[in-house]
DNA sequence: AGTGAAAGTACAGCTGA
DNA sequence: TCAGCTGTACTTTCACT
């Protein structure tokens, strides 16, 4: 199920609903030229496909008295599939931890994680993060503050993309 | 603007349109307690102060044939305000760059990278972020896997230190 | 196009300082 | 008493067939 299916109107959908995702759909159906109701049956159909996989409010973190986010970069002892499972699992289970990303290199993953304040980091550092089995070493780094922060895809790179195919 | 002045219903409200940035406001309203009118009302409220500061689809990008991901350290020479704000400011231009994040500690940046292909990201590598000036040292980690991707924050522990501290 | 539901508005009542 | 929030009633707009 690859890009082929989409034609132009449904790649505006997905980057007007990426953009803002509680836009209606009379709204949306006059962006991308159409009218409301086959615009509702695609943006089902994306939906249905996968290729929405859901819709969030961003909430200010920092409003919400969460004043740390902190990069981990960890190494495991034992990079054995059934080892990274499982510390995969681990890292769902933590509610501190909001993303976590295996990567190739000399670091197994990155985690990017909130806390209302650096005791709460601290302690889940030691406590949890630091005291799993296989884990071998752990470099954190506070953020000092975040210059950009953007969703999802560049649709003007997938656009020039297929502009340059045709 | 600080936590205070939310009560329980706002924390609610907050926690269901990041789970669920779709829901009609009669369910969120049917969710949190309240008839629908002053639900509404209140959303407007928590928009407006910045507590949620928009709504997004979350598209898929690897069915859209952005295939490659990558996390970039990123060193610069000098660390004035004013190079550092330059350097914010190309990684707000650049649509690879979906993050960007300031650190503290040895690297100066790290930012998320997402590209159709390996040499679509190469390319900007070596011909745009390598060739900036004022950009010391830079080192890439291709994802090799996502494990967990949660949006934004935590509302358990949230909850769990406001239940402490009454 | 048409129906049923939801969004949004106006107003009146309740509650706590 | 007064401010702030709530719920009911109503109109407009939207979702969906």
């Amino acid at each position: 199920m690859a890009n082929h299916k989409l034609d132009e109107i449904d790649r505006k959908i997905l980057a007007e609903l990426q953009a803002d995702g509680r836009m209606t759909n009379v709204e949306l159906a006059k962006r991308v030229g159409i009218s409301a109701p086959p615009c509702l049956r695609r943006v089902r159909t994306l939906e249905e496909a996968g290729f929405i996989k859901g819709y969030h409010a961003v909430v200010d973190a920092r409003k919400l008295d969460f004043e740390v986010e902190v990069f981990a970069m960890v190494g495991l002892q034992s990079q054995a599939e059934a080892d990274l499972s499982r510390f995969e699992a681990k890292c769902r289970q933590w509610s501190l931890v909001r993303e976590c990303h295996m990567l190739n290199g000399e670091v197994d993953f990155v985690l990017k994680c909130v806390a209302p304040d650096l005791s709460t980091f601290q302690s889940f550092l030691t406590g949890d993060l630091l005291s799993t089995p296989n884990v071998a070493s752990v470099k954190t780094s506070l953020v000092i503050r975040c210059a950009k922060d953007a969703p999802g895809v560049p649709f003007d790179v997938l656009e020039a993309r297929l502009a340059r195919e045709a």
